[in-house]
DNA sequence: AGTTCCCTGAGG
DNA sequence: CCTCAGGGAACT
């Protein structure tokens, strides 16, 4: 479940292993990983550098020396990783790209995860950045729904790159239960939130993410930040603040982890 | 705005 | 065997 600190952590640690190279043959073992269709990326990555390699959401955007650009989605199980062209490649490696003598592989059992071809286009349908944004405007996108306030931060539109962890950690930390609705929050919840969403972000990416089953970054590694979790994954066990028990509820078909002490429904504090 | 589906591996 | 996990698109 790779979101927002798992994709920075791809990154940030694909980034030196990319730095000044370029790209060899590109080995295609699935083509339906590769949308449009049509793109045949043995013909247009070859020789090419990548110039900047940034995140978007959660994606991971890789800028071509060409102009054109192309990112990567991780879905659930996907991993993109650079290793020795000698290592041999892991089941569901769905395309690998010779970089010097070692390969860029995306590996994605579950193929919920793709690389997406956007060419020279740079425009995006996703909400604001959530490192970036400020509370006024996090609380005005949520005036426009009324929607599960979980349900809504799961929105890429509303704001990119929360996914079911990082909302139910955030709403822990800002104390908001899960099913409040979205255009009933406060200015106060909105800018406890807010720096909630931050915080529980910006110190997942200081553990290089979460590893639950499959995430790991460019090199293989797992991140640190699951013996963190406060409430997700955590139902039945005790509330780290108040002692409670961790309760889970399903909303918007996802498991919703919150602790019914800390986390009052009619919250107004 | 809620529901269904895609997909595979893990766990019961 | 069965059920569950979930990001996001495509429905209703």
């Amino acid at each position: 479940m790779p979101e927002l600190p798992e994709v920075q952590t791809v990154v940030n640690t694909l980034q030196p292993l990319l730095r000044g190279r370029r790209f060899g043959n590109v080995l295609r073992l699935r083509r339906d990983v590769v949308t449009p269709a049509d793109i045949d990326l043995s013909s247009t990555l070859p020789g090419r550098a990548v110039t900047e390699l940034s995140r978007r959401g959660k994606r991971v955007i890789f800028d071509l020396d060409d102009g054109n650009r192309l990112y990567v989605h991780l879905g659930m199980t996907g991993q993109l990783t650079v290793e020795s062209a000698r290592q041999p490649r892991k089941p569901h490696c769905h395309l690998a790209v010779a970089v010097d003598d070692r390969e860029l592989r995306f590996v994605d059992p579950r193929r919920f995860g793709g690389i997406f071809w956007c060419g020279g286009d740079r425009d995006d349908p996703l909400g604001p950045e959530p490192l970036a944004m400020r509370w006024r405007q996090l609380h005005e996108r949520l005036k426009r729904t009324r929607r599960a306030i979980k349900t809504a931060l799961l929105d890429q539109q509303l704001v990119a790159g929360i996914g079911n962890i990082y909302a139910d950690e955030a709403l822990f930390a800002a104390r908001i239960h899960p099913l409040c609705i979205a255009n009933q929050i406060t200015p106060e919840q909105s800018r406890r939130l807010c720096a909630a969403i931050k915080r529980v972000l910006h110190r997942a990416i200081e553990c290089g993410g979460s590893s639950l089953r499959d995430y790991v970054d460019a090199n293989g590694r797992r991140g640190g930040f699951q013996s963190h979790h406060r409430v997700y994954d955590r139902a039945g066990m005790p509330c780290r603040v108040c002692g409670g028990e961790i309760a889970r509820i399903v909303v918007g078909q996802r498991s919703t982890h919150f602790c019914p002490k800390c986390q009052s429904r009619t919250n107004r504090k």
